[in-house]
DNA sequence: AACCTGAACAACCGCACCTCC
DNA sequence: CGGAGGTGCGGTTGTTCAGGT
C-alpha cells in the first residue's frame, strides 16, 4: 500500500521557483522561521509548493550566506578526501565547507571532480601499466558476484576506484599483492574497509547514528580507522605515505607540476590537503576552524 | 544560422530515520 | 509498542546554456 504522499501532487506546483515564490518564502522565513513544519508552510504563506520542496529551496538557495560556484583547491581536497573516507554523504562533507550545500557538493563532485579525478588517472594509466580502474572494474558489480554476491552502489564502486588508485600508487606492488581482490584495505584494518564499504547500508548507518556508547564506540573506531588510512589525520608514522597521497591527489586533481594555487590562496607545493598547522581560513556561518578536526567535525555531527 | 552535445545546476523522488501520540 | 507523520538525505532527472560542428 505504501505511505501517503507528503502532498497533494495535482494541486502542487513544480518546477523552477519564481522570483515572486522566493521572496514569499524568505520573507516568511526570515520573519517567522520555519514554525519547525515544512509541510504547513506553503500552506501558510499561501505558495502551492510541497514543503519539501520549500525546504529544499530555503536549505540549497534561500538561506543566507550560500555560496555558489567556484570551488577552491583546498575545497576540492576535502571534497575528494572525506569522500574517499566515508563516502557520499554529501551532507557530512559539506558540513566542512563553510556556505556550501550538499546539493552543491554533490553536483560539484558529479559533473567536475569526479571526472577530473577519474579522467586523469585513466588518461595516466594508458601510458603506464594495467589500469587499476580495469582491475576494480573487474571486481566490481558485474563479475565479482557469480550470483553471490551483490553489486555494490556505483557512488561505493567510485570510491573502490578511487581507494584502489591511490593505494596502487602509494605501493603497486602490495597493492596488487595483498589486494588481490582491490578492496580497498589500504593501511591500517579492515575496520577501514567497512567504514568504506558500508556508507550505504544500514549497519554503520545504524553505528553512525547511534546513541548508544557501544555505538559511539564503534563509530570513533571506525574514524580512527579512516585516519589510519592516512586520509584524514595521519599518525606520525604513517606521514610520509600520507604526504604522498596527498601529493598524489594533488596531481590527479591538479596535474603535473600544477600543485593547486588556482585562485591564488594558501595553495602551494604539497598543497594544504588538510592543513595541519595552518588554521583554515574561516568566512562565515557554522564552520569550525580546527586545524586537523574534520573527523572531530563529523563525530560531533553525530553528538559523540 | 541551425543543430547537436555535453556541462552545470536546480529540483524532484523515494527511502530511511526520528519523533510523537 | 506500534503506527503515522515529518524530516533529512542521497540518487536521479529535468532544464538551461555555452561551445562546437
Amino acid at each position: 500500500m505504501g505511505r501517503a504522499p507528503c502532498c497533494d501532487k495535482a494541486t502542487v506546483k513544480k518546477g523552477p521557483w519564481s522570483p515572486e515564490e522566493d521572496a514569499m518564502l524568505k520573507n516568511y522565513i526570515e520573519e517567522h522561521g520555519t514554525g519547525g513544519n515544512w509541510i504547513a508552510l506553503p500552506h501558510k504563506i499561501g505558495l502551492k509548493r510541497c514543503g519539501k520542496s520549500c525546504r529544499l529551496r530555503w536549505l540549497n538557495y534561500l538561506r543566507p550566506n550560500i555560496k555558489h560556484g567556484d570551488f577552491t583547491p583546498e575545497e576540492d581536497s576535502i571534497i575528494c578526501s572525506l569522500y574517499i573516507s566515508i563516502g557520499s554523504r554529501w551532507s557530512i562533507i559539506a558540513a566542512q565547507l563553510p556556505g556550501r550545500t550538499d546539493n552543491d557538493v554533490k553536483n560539484y563532485w558529479n559533473t567536475k571532480l569526479k571526472k577530473r579525478l577519474l579522467g586523469r588517472r585513466k588518461d595516466r594509466d594508458t601510458h603506464h601499466h594495467r589500469p587499476s580502474a580495469a582491475v576494480a572494474n573487474e571486481t566490481s558489480g558485474e563479475n565479482m558476484n557469480d550470483g553471490g554476491e551483490r553489486a555494490l552502489s556505483a557512488s561505493a564502486m567510485e570510491r573502490i576506484q578511487l581507494c584502489m588508485q591511490l593505494q596502487e600508487l602509494q605501493n603497486p606492488l602490495s597493492a596488487a599483492i595483498h589486494n588481490p581482490l582491490g578492496w580497498p584495505t589500504c593501511r591500517g584494518t579492515t575496520q577501514s574497509s567497512n567504514n568504506s564499504f558500508n556508507s550505504n547500508n544500514s549497519n554503520v548507518t545504524v553505528a553512525e547514528q547511534g546513541q548508544s556508547s557501544s555505538m559511539n564506540e564503534h563509530l570513533n573506531a571506525q574514524l580512527d580507522s579512516a585516519a589510519m588510512d592516512g586520509i584524514a589525520s595521519p599518525s606520525s608514522v604513517e606521514n610520509s605515505n600520507v604526504i604522498n597521497m596527498e601529493a598524489e591527489l594533488q596531481e590527479l586533481l591538479y596535474g603535473e607540476g600544477n600543485q593547486g594555487s588556482v585562485d591564488g590562496g594558501v595553495q602551494q607545493e604539497g598543497v594544504e590537503w588538510w592543513s595541519y598547522e595552518q588554521a583554515r581560513p574561516v568566512n562565515c556561518w557554522d564552520f569550525t576552524p580546527e586545524p586537523n578536526s574534520v573527523f572531530q567535525d563529523y563525530a560531533s555531527v553525530y553528538e559523540i
